[in-house]
DNA sequence: GAGTCTCT
DNA sequence: CCTC
């Protein structure tokens, strides 16, 4: 293991997943597997920290729509929407407070999971947490409201499965789907960084740690 | 496929 | 990033 900065994401899967670790999907894009496991009852209590401060809310589109997915920030930088447009903000509009920090284990886990990916000195400013109850999904969308696309996505999946679709620089480009599981950490950048992306509607079920809901981290440079 | 916002 |  490295010396004095966050374990490389090779250490984190000694003896945690039988099957293939890492698969790289497209130039630039990565699904590791098993990453997050390690970790999970640390990710979920920093979680429940952030979510003390900073609760989960259905915001609204500038098409005036309510979103199915429940989301709160942390991080210098929260994604916010409402009638006046998709943003990035320091303050949580609901508390006029800057959001939560970022707890070290979540920058941490998002930083050696984008070094794993290819992605070398990844310094997330946002990390965005998306509750998915079952029938809540995420149309197919890209990440552009960051300022710097140079820097990748990297997305940690926890609790129920979902299924990911993965699309190509066009709409119109037919998505690959394939499903996200618990402990799972998708990475993209590079030339698949505005890639089309979304989440079909979330199948109910009863997951051993999280109940009936999937928890997604999306880890980004926004400012 | 378009329009819904805002704004660097 | 949602619905038409």
């Amino acid at each position: 293991m490295r010396k004095g900065s966050a374990p490389l994401a090779a250490d984190l899967f000694e003896n945690l997943f039988d099957g293939p670790r890492r698969e790289d999907i497209a130039p630039g894009a990565a699904l590791l597997h098993g990453f997050a496991r390690a970790q999970e009852l640390e990710l979920m209590a920093v979680i429940e920290a952030v979510v003390a401060r900073a609760p989960f809310r259905h915001m609204m589109t500038p098409g005036g729509h309510t979103m199915s997915v429940a989301m709160t920030s942390c991080g210098r930088a929260g994604w916010v929407t409402d009638r006046r447009g998709y943003r990035y903000a320091t303050h949580d509009p609901a508390s006029e407070l800057p959001w939560p920090e970022m707890p070290d284990v979540l920058r941490e886990l998002a930083v050696s999971a984008a070094a794993e990916a290819g992605f070398a000195a990844f310094t997330p400013d946002a990390c965005l947490i998306n509750r998915y109850a079952p029938g809540a999904k995420m149309a197919l969308h890209q990440d552009k409201d960051e300022q710097d696309f140079a820097a990748p996505i990297v997305s940690v999946s926890l609790g129920l499965p979902a299924v990911f679709q993965f699309g190509g620089m066009a709409r119109s480009d037919k998505p690959r789907r394939f499903e996200l599981r618990h402990g799972d950490v998708l990475v993209w950048g590079g030339e698949t960084r505005l890639v089309y992306h979304g989440v079909l509607a979330l199948k109910d079920g009863e997951h051993p740690l999280l109940g009936r809901q999937r928890i997604n981290l999306t880890f980004r440079k926004a400012l």
